[in-house]
DNA sequence: TAAAAATTGATCGATTTTGAATGAATTTGA
DNA sequence: TCAAATTCATTCAAAATCGATCAATTTTTA
């Protein structure tokens, strides 16, 4: 009897009897005691099941426990405070670009419940904004393997055939002085264009962004609103003066 | 024994029994160890399953797949070996088209591992074409909510940036007199555009399509040659009348 | 037709799994 | 509490399985 076919009994036993005897699992199974406990061990260790004397007993609710570190971390609730307020900008009968991204991926969870159009270049936002229901648009082209993000000439010209009342954009990097940047120059062309398409164009930046530079700028300071969550005052002056800069606290 | 027999062959026993050992393969396909071995390896790089020591068992992913879709093992199986063959017309230095739909998701794990470029309108085929690692362009456009796939105006601008040395399309209705049919017009016309875009085009058609009618023609008879699992003589000639026509028995 | 490529089966050393043995730890029952 | 019974973790050697390699055969290509 093979292994994961061992696995699979005990699985399906402890889970329709909650408890098993290590006995009990030998002789279903003809294996030896030996096996037997050997797989309970890494069962146990795979957290699919608990460990008693004598068996093995239903181990209950382990995904909680993760989402809860997760919905815990400082980072993630600024980043989704910084997607809150992005969301709240977006009107009736807009028709707004948002760009690939874990930042920008957050925004969507926000978005009111209004008749818009999304246009987007992440692959991995359509599902969400589907679900949502939307109207989505995706941008053509080829997909960038280990971001899914729309790039090349392709992208570029299917962006061509759209106008948006607002675009909001992620970013690598924000420098008083070398604006916007990120590090694939493909990318970088994807978001210049977007941003130029755009009536009005909102920048996603927790702080761990600012003050950074990449490879590959996409725009000047000017050319888009800031939204963060901190800023020292000496350097959110260096901002505020060339542009509308908003700091969200949690 | 043909590769490709085993290979149905060990696809129809793990989906069956959800495990199998490879002696037990060795004695069904009286091949020796090694092949199979081999054939176990070969299917699990396409991730049509998962090597476990002593055999194979099912991929997760997939046995969800198959009791939402609810299909039957047989109609899966044809469905596998028309997209089987539809691959194997795949060469070296290709640009295909993989048109939106689940007979032509069957494809891409049995693409060959060449250097090929893949260009597609089916949102849900992306992920499974980038585990393969092929070159993948999707088209821009709208996204249909209920099938993901890319249609409208954008879809059919942004494909005409392309051609195809094959285009490998689904389809609702085969019909004699009335050709390729699909239900919604707006798909129609991507796929009638791709076809246009093609030197060489396939229609991938279980038995369930043949002899339908859908709403929207998308193409005739004599443009694409037919991959079938299944025809009966009087209807065969009319179609091999017209067009290039392949039966693949399993 | 000959050369090249792919497929196959066999072999072999390496790795993994298995079952039994041992003594330590835990449970049970008086 | 104590002793018997049971269960436990650890170790070790046998068995099974694995991947790699090679030669023979078939298929494809030039």
């Amino acid at each position: 009897m093979l292994t994961d076919e061992r696995y699979g009994l005990i699985l399906e036993r402890v889970k329709q009897q909650d408890i098993v005897k290590i006995q009990e699992l030998v002789e279903v199974t003809g294996s030896s005691e030996s096996t037997i406990r050997r797989d309970l061990t890494e069962l146990e260790k795979k957290k699919y099941i608990k460990r008693v004397h004598g068996g093995a007993k239903l181990l209950k609710g382990k995904l909680q426990e993760l989402s809860v570190s997760e919905k815990t971390s400082k980072s993630l609730q600024e980043k989704q405070r910084i997607a809150q307020y992005a969301s709240s900008q977006v009107e009736e009968g807009d028709c707004i670009f948002i760009d690939a991204g874990t930042t920008t991926q957050h925004m969507i969870p926000f978005l009111p419940e209004k008749e818009i159009v999304v246009v987007t270049n992440g692959l991995m936002h359509v599902k969400a904004l589907l679900e949502r229901g939307f109207k989505t648009y995706l941008i053509g082209g080829f997909v960038k393997p280990k971001t899914n993000a729309m790039i090349g000439r392709g992208a570029l010209e299917s962006m061509r055939d759209y106008r948006f009342d607002k675009a909001f954009m992620g970013t690598n990097g924000v420098h008083s002085e070398f604006g916007y940047t990120t590090p694939d120059p493909e990318e970088a062309q994807v978001k210049e264009l977007a941003i130029s398409l755009s009536r009005e164009t909102f920048v996603l930046a927790d702080d761990s962004k600012v003050g950074e530079i990449a490879f590959a700028k996409f725009g000047d300071i000017k050319e888009a609103a800031l939204i963060t969550n901190e800023l020292e005052a000496e350097t959110a002056s260096r901002y505020t003066k060339q542009t509308r800069v908003k700091v969200v606290t949690i």
